[in-house]
DNA sequence: AAGTGGTCTAGACCACATT
DNA sequence: ATGTGGTCTAGACCACTTT
């Protein structure tokens, strides 16, 4: 008895592991703890906040602490590549349907003065406008990615890509249409927590990282033509890669 | 007067993005937040632990908390690719010198019956043996990856795999030799946040996500013959990734 | 010795969800 | 109406680091 938040949290995290909580399963709440482990409320709800903080667990206010489920969506960064090519149940994380209504919102397009690390990536000189496409994309009705791309204004000023529709194919056919169709392409991931902002617009819980991902995308004669910047819900993610050699 | 927890740290927040403190910077301790919003030494220290979980800051005991940085290796996963194709200055955080020192501990190889998602990943049966290699990877002495790969042991029980040091050129030369040349790979990504004892071994602060890497191998005909986990220190890294098409 | 973060208690109030 | 998580207070003790 009278132990610590920590112990508490390692006990619980225990008794996860072991199968006697399951995910979506309801933990014990704080008045339990309380009575349990005679402590404080005040170290009962500490060690509940460390399961959380984890991502373990999930604070629903008003119902209870839950044990969280891992269900991804794949980000399969190189699909050219046949996945027939490829040897079979290699997947490590039991995959999520990709059936799962999608749904794309808050899109915005504009034309702004390209911040530094644009023109750097972009190779343009420091002043030069872009065309910035912005979105947020839904899974079942959750946000889980926020993306907003950009381009050279000079180069697509004129283009569908300066319009909210790209029309069909996209801002790719539209690059292609104007001789700088994206062959090669560079991302840099990065994983960290998310700011106070982020969590609200990518509505994740607590203890979630984000996933920043910058993507360069360069012409056959490697001229950078576009830099995208996601950032996805680490929770609703996994991000796939192939390579050769 | 009399603010919250999550207010402060929104104020402190807002004034490091101001730049008022940079990176390294002791960040106002709990009894000088204790004066200056009115509230209580808990709150104050609630307060700085927000920043903490937030990946922000970084307490040090007995002596304060201070604003963090960022400093990442590059893991280029696909170094194959001579950079001099792709496009210069594309690079969106400033990478760190390549030249730190590098270092290898708790290197151990053993021969165990293959995990469930292992004998999966690599097309073995049940209770098939693997040759498993663990390793710790160190940048200046901090520990910022763990790794163990697994290996079908009939395949590579008689080679230098079997042994803790391979010979040069390593693993996957000594696969070569022996027919099995890894000529593609899938990586799969995903970030979340350690266990207490993911944390301990990576030495993670606070506030910072691990990256779960699940990399395959697979030979020119299409055999998977080595899956290795891999466990990224987040605050450390960026992951690189090139592809075409 | 003084200052720092880390943690706990015991009691209080709030907003919210479930019954 | 009751139970839940969320948060704050005021005071206490500890381990650690800095001076």
């Amino acid at each position: 008895m009278a132990e610590t938040a920590q112990q508490i949290a390692d006990d619980l995290r225990a008794r996860i592991d072991s199968g006697e909580f399951a995910p979506g399963d309801r933990l014990p709440g704080e008045p339990a703890l309380v009575r349990q482990y005679g402590v404080a409320k005040m170290t009962a709800n500490g060690a509940l906040k460390i399961l959380v903080a984890e991502g373990i667990a999930q604070a629903r206010t008003g119902s209870g602490t839950y044990v969280r489920e891992f269900k991804p969506i794949v980000r399969d960064a190189v699909k050219r590549l046949a996945r027939s090519q490829w040897a079979l149940g290699s997947s490590i994380w039991s995959a999520d349907v990709e059936d799962r209504p999608r749904d794309v919102a808050d899109l915005d397009v504009s034309e702004i003065e390209a911040p530094k690390w644009v023109a750097r990536a972009l190779g343009l000189n420091e002043g030069a406008t872009v065309i910035c496409r912005s979105r947020l994309y839904l899974v079942e009705g959750e946000p889980v990615q926020s993306a907003i791309s950009y381009l050279s204004a000079d180069l697509v000023r004129d283009t569908q890509i300066a319009q909210p529709d790209t029309g069909p194919g996209g801002t790719f056919k539209r690059l292609e249409e104007i001789g700088s169709a994206p062959e090669r392409f560079e991302e840099d991931l990065r994983a960290r927590m998310p700011s106070a902002e982020e969590a609200e617009r990518l509505q994740v819980p607590a203890g979630t990282p984000v996933v920043e991902i910058y993507r360069t995308a360069f012409t056959g004669d490697g001229r950078p033509i576009e830099v995208n910047r996601m950032l996805l819900d680490a929770g609703s993610y996994v991000m796939r890669y192939r390579f050769e050699s």
